[in-house]
DNA sequence: TTTGCCATGTTAAATCTTTAACAGTGAATT
DNA sequence: AATTCACTGTTAAAGATTTAACATGGCAAA
């Protein structure tokens, strides 16, 4: 599957597949080699059609009453999300949040790995933090480049959100994963993701409160 | 608005109108009065009509060539999301991740309130994390009902996640935001919001690697 | 006053996403 | 050997969501 397929992907199935491959790894690291499309929808609280159909999308195909090969599977998930070379990551912001994430993903994929973190304050920097050391963020544009960083994911303080995006575009990121609850501006060769958890904690009380 | 029309708002509008709320909170502190629909939809990387037909759906109505009265649209979006009374949040697990949400959510709704924290550690026990008292995670189904609690966030170790919801749903409670990687179960009568942090730095890496 | 403009509100069309329907297939059953 | 059964793979339909198109209204400038 080259570039140009991957690129009708519908971004749902994007998402899907990256939870598809949390739930194998999980089975395969149980010892399951197969596992039927029912089974994976199960686990993400969907239909074994929607399953079947995104593992379509991807062209890969299973066996029959045998269900797919879970480690085929995961091997072929990851010629679609990953990078052969993997990709770096920096966190900006070494708070609670920004030292939970660089904790949390220590270690949980190869391709995607946090090398750097970056924060204003002279005690944090030259520190490590879960294996990660945290540079000054004045250093973050060239750092960007001599590390070959991809990947920012935005933990400082609201207000210093978008001087941190900033910085992140002029040192050349690609792609920035926002955890503040002030959205940010990218110009449109770089990716923007923007998660804010108060949404989905409204949301879910919204529906508590009509259900 | 009652409970029935609000039910036939789209999901997305939904967060959506979490999202333009924060946004307007943060006009109105700043001293703005009023805000065109372009305004909002600037900052939320939408467009105008997406916003202008979300507010047609919650039945306000803008003065033309002024746009939307700030503060009016803040209290009608509260009207949708918000119960008069509020609702009680927990957070289960009071690791890196769960203390930082305590400490993120630490006065930002009057409206949603996290009244307890849950550790199956004793030297967390009793203890206060931002102001927020941690139990004893054995006495979760009691408090929940004693302290009247609708949400809660599932914040434990992934092994956990399973024992942590089963512990929830038993109390009684309504709404569920899970944080952990592992997947759980509800029946359906409680509400359930997943969200794994890898997935969305994936969705980042899949989309940097095709553009 | 009249014309142009800029903004909202609304219906209709387009697009995206999920679900349904069913053909195909091969192992197990009789 | 024929039949049933339980799966996958695919196309078609339905449903959800976004975008486009345009009617409307009122301020401002000419
Ligand atoms: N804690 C959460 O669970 C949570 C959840 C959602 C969103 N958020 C948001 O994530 C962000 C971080 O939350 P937190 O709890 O870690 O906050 P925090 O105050 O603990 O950490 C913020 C860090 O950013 C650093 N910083 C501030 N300005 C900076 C700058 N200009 N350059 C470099 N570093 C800078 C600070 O020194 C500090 O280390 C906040 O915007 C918060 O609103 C937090
Ligand atoms: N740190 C992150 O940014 C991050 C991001 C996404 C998801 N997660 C997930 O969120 C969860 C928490 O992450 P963390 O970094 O805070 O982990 P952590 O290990 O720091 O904290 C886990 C806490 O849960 C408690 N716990 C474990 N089992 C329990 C049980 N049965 N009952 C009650 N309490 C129990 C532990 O005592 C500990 O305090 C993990 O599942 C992690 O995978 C974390």
């Amino acid at each position: 599957m080259d570039k140009n397929n991957l690129r009708h992907l519908p971004h749902k199935t994007i998402e899907r597949l990256s939870q598809y491959r949390r739930a194998l790894l999980l089975c395969h690291a149980n010892g399951k080699t197969h596992i039927f499309s029912h089974e994976i929808a199960k686990i993400q609280h969907i239909t074994a059609v929607q399953v079947r159909r995104d593992i379509m999308l991807i062209g890969y195909t299973g066996t029959l009453r045998k269900g797919y090969n879970v480690e085929e599977l995961i091997v072929l998930i990851g010629k679609i999300l990953d990078t052969e070379e993997g990709l770096n990551v920096a966190v900006v912001g070494v708070g609670n949040l920004g030292r939970a994430i660089t904790n949390y993903f220590r270690g949980k994929r190869t391709k995607l790995s946090i090398v750097a973190a970056f924060d204003k304050n002279p005690d944090k920097i030259g520190k490590k933090y879960s294996g990660v050391e945290c540079f000054d963020i004045a250093d973050l544009k060239s750092l960007i480049k001599q590390k070959d960083i991809s990947i920012g994911i935005i933990t400082v303080t609201p207000e210093s959100a978008a001087e941190a995006c900033k910085a992140l575009v002029e040192g050349g990121i690609k792609g920035i994963l926002n955890y503040t609850p002030k959205p940010v501006n990218v110009p449109p060769h770089v990716y923007l993701e923007e998660y804010d958890m108060i949404t989905s904690l409204e949301k879910v009380a919204f529906f508590v409160k009509t259900h």
